[in-house]
DNA sequence: CGCTGTCTGTGCGCTAACGCACATAGCGTA
DNA sequence: TACGCTATGTGCGTTAGCGCACAGACAGCG
């Protein structure tokens, strides 16, 4: 489209403090971003972030059958690759060119020894939060493919790991409400699940009887989503 | 539940280097935390940052008409309120409690004072960070309540805010994809609009005619994103 | 020019979830 | 023990979106 390319067109690049973008430019590798040309795969190592002037990157959640959902659009408001800051190395979605154009790069250690200069505190919070935006984007793309079971299971194994009971005092009114369906549907959901003798409740006190049975229902969402907390959490 | 208590519970905390944690002890206040109670709400200021060790807490997402939905859990494994130190100060989701238990809590300036050694990049690209949490937890509420015709105004807008034209080189197929839906009915959304003068497209190419317009079919998620964008990311 | 592949349009039966209305069933308290 | 509130169960018509099948329509290329 434009002629001239300049960094500046990245917003992010644009608003860093006039000495450090000094100091990045010559690193910053200025590239063609094709149609369709997948910038990282969930999963694979990030050796750049790239920060998109005239092109349009989606992020895609990718699931086992092939079903996927778009969770993000960046364009030349953003970067690509944070879970490289983030501390997590890698992501589980995918990143695509949804629109061609035009970008800068930049290698993965230039950026993270902008950060190493930071404490340890600051470095397990963002591991905290890419964890917890895993949890948000699986969310976003259960809410599109899942049956209200399958979500079902999979905020009850969630709820579960945060307690340590096999115990939950909730009404399916309130679930209704997290889930955002209606309480209707989880008295039916419920109502199945209890006949396969995986949970038993009554008024507003729910009790896992069979976990592994749940799992075995749930969808491939609270999988993810627990592996990546494991992933970036496990604490030695 | 638990008779004794301790900051260790909460795993976040725990896997803090004992040094300083040591020196967060005396400022960590150990808290009640009962069924219902909000600990922030869509916008507010926070004063502190929570980390619950027998408690669940719900990430909700609450609309204009109501309807809600979580968008994420956060229980022993976490932390409520990463805006604080993503750098937004505020965010647009409400925190429950959703299962009743205890937690603690630190000042929120005992929190940034651990960060404010860190960097302008590091400030920056946090910031932007937050933003795309923001798109992200936005697109888990639009998939569940929002209509494939509103949510197919709502990605036109979003998308046509990252470049700078009014056309969209991209087939239906293609942005059922990102839609994570079907292709026909992408089709017949897409036809809608045509007939009301809102865009025009043939064979992978949308150009955009009336944009105010589209804006009006759009759902509330597109407001709420580019809101948050520029209020986290107003260049100055 | 005509062929071929891609993109778009349309019809039809199916299903999950919705909205609404109302029936039952536990539990607490008077 | 009876009342009343809240939680759960159920039925029924409606609807958005799905899956599938196929029909046109346009672009590019030989």
């Amino acid at each position: 489209m434009d002629a001239s390319h300049d960094p500046k067109q990245n917003h992010l690049l644009a608003a860093m403090p006039p000495s450090i973008l000094k100091r990045l430019i010559p690193d910053l590798e200025f590239v063609d971003m094709p149609l369709g040309e997948v910038l990282y795969e969930p999963g694979a190592q990030l050796r750049h972030v790239y920060f998109p002037t005239t092109s349009i990157v989606s992020l895609l959640y990718v699931m086992a059958n092939g079903a996927s959902a778009e969770i993000a659009i960046v364009g030349n408001e953003g970067i690509l690759g944070i879970s490289l800051f983030m501390g997590g190395q890698t992501t589980p979605s995918r990143a695509v060119v949804q629109s061609a154009g035009f970008g800068y790069r930049l290698t993965a250690n230039l950026l993270l020894d902008e950060f190493n200069k930071a404490g340890p505190v600051l470095n397990l919070l963002l591991r905290y939060t890419q964890a917890l935006i895993t949890q948000m984007a699986q969310t976003a793309v259960c809410n599109r493919h899942h049956s209200l079971n399958q979500q079902l299971c999979r905020w009850l194994l969630l709820s579960l790991d945060r307690l340590s009971s096999n115990n939950l005092d909730m009404t399916q009114e309130l679930i209704a409400n997290m889930l955002g369906v209606r309480r209707e549907g989880v008295t039916e959901a419920a109502g199945k699940l209890q006949q396969a003798n995986l949970i038993h409740y009554s008024r507003g006190r729910i009790t896992v009887i069979d976990r592994p049975g749940l799992e075995a229902q749930a969808c491939e969402c609270y999988a993810v989503v627990k592996k990546e907390f494991d992933r970036l959490l496990h604490y030695p």
